[in-house]
DNA sequence: AGCTAATACAACTTCTTGTTGCGTTAGATA
DNA sequence: TATCTAACGCAACAAGAAGTTGTATTAGCT
């Protein structure tokens, strides 16, 4: 019962770099709907065997590769003002949203298309998300400890009205993304602090809910 | 070459309500990726023949059924204080939103998947929104007419600070969407117009783009 | 009651999907 | 360099779905 040697190195490597790329190029180009195992085998110059063989299912092949790519993390950079981070992390997303790499757009449309109702994929989405969102409430905490806002503020409520705009944008309206979006985001979010919006003490808000 | 006698009446219309039906609850229920013509012939009671010489392809089906529901428009109720307009139109979009009707979730697939890259859908998409953010930009006018606004605000921008956190949490972040989100996001909407956000007279904010 | 548009049914072709056996290539080890 | 064998390529195939066509049947209309 000997495990069989595995060849990491070389070939093997190569055939999965392609095949992922192939994947993220492919859920671009055609969507999720019109990507099959035979047009990722093609675009690979790979045959369509090893892909069965490797992989499994097409489900599988979409899972790992949108895996792949999102394993390499996005650093968050936090230092100096709120406004100026908030900024520097809304113009982030803004870029990566706007980002021209097939491999990016594959994995936005894995993660906003129907594939992002496959479990893995969804898994990959929270988790990926949560992270984003980690290091987006490090920013506002920092500044509550500097002084700059309150204590009370809620980070979530805070974050959210900066990047809900930008991805309204993506997903609802279709408007362009551009910079001036996610700095007028920003401005708003601050403005609504300003008024007295993102308190963590009115959890629910003052109205009664029904629902 | 005279016009072949039609028959809106009786059978041809059941037979189209059941095949509307049957494709927005197979939407919903197995995707845009899973949706056939057959499975649509199977679930509406209809054979495939007749699917596929009323409506050739799948795609015209799908803009078809999605165009039929859409077309009932929704009306938005505008009269009172800003404060209560705006949670009503949010309310409304709460609902809509978790709405359990497999043709609302259906339409709700088509617009927010693979099949709004259909260029049926995108319009009927574009168009839903275009008349709901018209409905939305009377109530701000009309507020700011009442004078219980400033008359330079940007009531797209305001609506956006709305509707957005909404559509966030259906299509990003996936937690439940209650009303009090809704009447969070209409407090925090209000909060940035206090704190000076939502000026038409800045389009571009005050920050410098590159983009 | 008769006419015929619209649908059902069956048989068929074509295309896609996924599998299997076997020969070939190329990492790894000595 | 020679050898071993994991991983891949290839061809052939089976199974099934997609789409078409001819004909019979149903049911709305006058």
């Amino acid at each position: 019962m000997a495990e069989p040697k595995r060849r990491p190195g070389g070939r093997s490597e190569r055939v999965r770099v392609a095949v992922y790329d192939a994947t993220l190029h492919g859920l671009h180009e055609d969507g999720y709907a019109g990507l099959t195992i035979e047009s990722i085998a093609a675009r690979a110059s790979v045959h369509k065997t090893t892909i069965y063989r490797r992989w499994q299912s097409k489900d599988a092949v979409v899972a790992a590769a949108v895996a792949d790519l999102v394993s390499q993390q996005f650093p968050v950079q936090a230092s100096g003002s709120l406004v100026n981070d908030l900024r520097y992390f809304a113009r982030t997303l803004v870029r990566l949203l706007n980002s021209r790499s097939p491999r990016v757009r594959g994995v936005l449309h894995a993660f906003f298309s129907e594939a992002s109702t496959l479990p893995e994929i969804a898994t990959l989405k929270r988790d990926f998300f949560a992270g984003r969102y980690a290091q987006a409430e490090a920013i506002v905490s920092a500044a509550g400890e500097r002084h700059d806002i309150a204590i009370d503020i809620d980070a979530g409520e805070l974050i959210g009205l900066v990047v809900a705009p930008i991805y309204y944008r993506l997903l609802v309206s279709g408007e362009p993304i551009t910079n001036a979006v996610a700095d007028r985001a920003v401005d708003n979010a601050l403005a609504a602090l300003r008024g007295g919006g993102c308190q963590s003490n009115t959890p629910n808000s003052g109205a009664a809910q029904r629902n």
